[in-house]
DNA sequence: CTATAAACCTGCTGGC
DNA sequence: TGCCAGCAGGTTTATA
């Protein structure tokens, strides 16, 4: 569920209180949320380091130790990483991970479907280093995005879900793109015109940067750092939206499986190509190309 | 390179 | 009302 979005949320939310607070216990409940190192070492490694910073890097969270190390958290599908004052907060049955602090400051990760992972090293590009593009950071332009998706075959849609590509989106805020770009998800790259890949790099912007004013998308399980809510879910045009009125012209949002994936567009709004927008039923996806 | 499927997990939903 | 197959926003790995 978190995408860029919601981790620029949780991140925020983190950067406000964690920075100066000293790692005083660290309590490991379910082993496998540690990816690296094994677990009694990502305690022994984390207890006394104090906390410089909190950032984000795609869907990552990276937080800054003194002395230097770096605690890296990918909450993937249910992950949540909540700040506290109280232990009795502690109970779920889906707290895998917590973090005291000198202060008597709580920071634990919960995650239901325990798909999310927390690393400690010595350098985040270990863990990062495959990481694309910041679609929000100024490196972000539409010469690079030309370039990065000239000569790929692939299909727009599970292109712009592929993190070493562009870092951060996931398949809520893909679907939301296509239609504010009026693309259909399952148009190869390639062929997508300049102007198409122009409006589309603008789209990918707009999406994100909303859905962060809006402090993320809460279909049901995301969470910030203080345990809210987001609001984006009211504005989403296509996403969860299956046969309700397309907001440009009315026609009934269709739902396929593209590459394993729901997906979310408005086939008036979206034609499979150039030519077809008349041809282009509700309820059918041209996945084959 | 591209595509597909399965795996990692649990909870919720819809259909019968 | 109750049960159960199927599905969920992410990523990795294996296979073709």
């Amino acid at each position: 569920m978190p995408e860029l979005p919601e981790v620029e949320t949780v991140v925020r939310g983190l950067d406000a209180v964690l920075p100066g607070e000293r790692v005083a216990r660290v309590d490991v409940r379910w082993q496998r949320s540690i990816a690296t190192p094994p677990p009694a070492r990502f305690v022994g490694e984390l207890v006394g380091r104090e906390v410089a910073s909190v950032g984000r890097r795609g869907k990552f969270i990276l937080v800054q130790l003194m002395p230097a190390k770096w605690l890296l958290v990918h909450l993937r599908m249910t992950g949540r990483l909540l700040l506290s004052a109280s232990v009795d907060e502690m109970d779920s049955a889906h707290t895998h991970v917590i973090i005291g602090f000198a202060s008597g400051l709580l920071l634990r990760f919960e995650d239901v479907r325990k798909f999310g992972r927390l690393y400690l090293v010595d350098d985040p590009l270990q863990v990062v280093g495959d990481l694309g593009v910041e679609p929000l950071s100024s490196e972000f332009t539409v010469p690079q995005f030309s370039a990065a998706l000239a000569h790929r075959r692939r299909s727009i849609k599970p292109l712009l879900l592929d993190q070493s590509l562009l870092a951060g989106l996931g398949n809520i805020y893909v679907d939301e793109a296509l239609w504010e770009a009026r693309i259909h998800p399952a148009r190869a790259a390639d062929s997508l015109s300049s102007s198409e890949i122009t409006e589309l790099h603008s789209a990918i912007r707009d999406v994100l940067w909303r859905a962060v004013e809006r402090c993320g998308t809460t279909l049901r399980d995301f969470r910030d750092a203080a345990n809210r809510p987001g609001s984006n879910q009211f504005s989403l045009a296509v996403y969860h939206r299956t046969g309700e009125p397309c907001l440009r012209c009315g026609t009934p949002i269709v739902r396929c499986v593209l590459a394993q994936r729901g997906t979310h567009y408005c086939p008036h709004c979206q034609p499979s190509s150039a030519e077809s927008s008349t041809l282009a039923v509700g309820g059918v996806c041209t996945g084959s190309l």
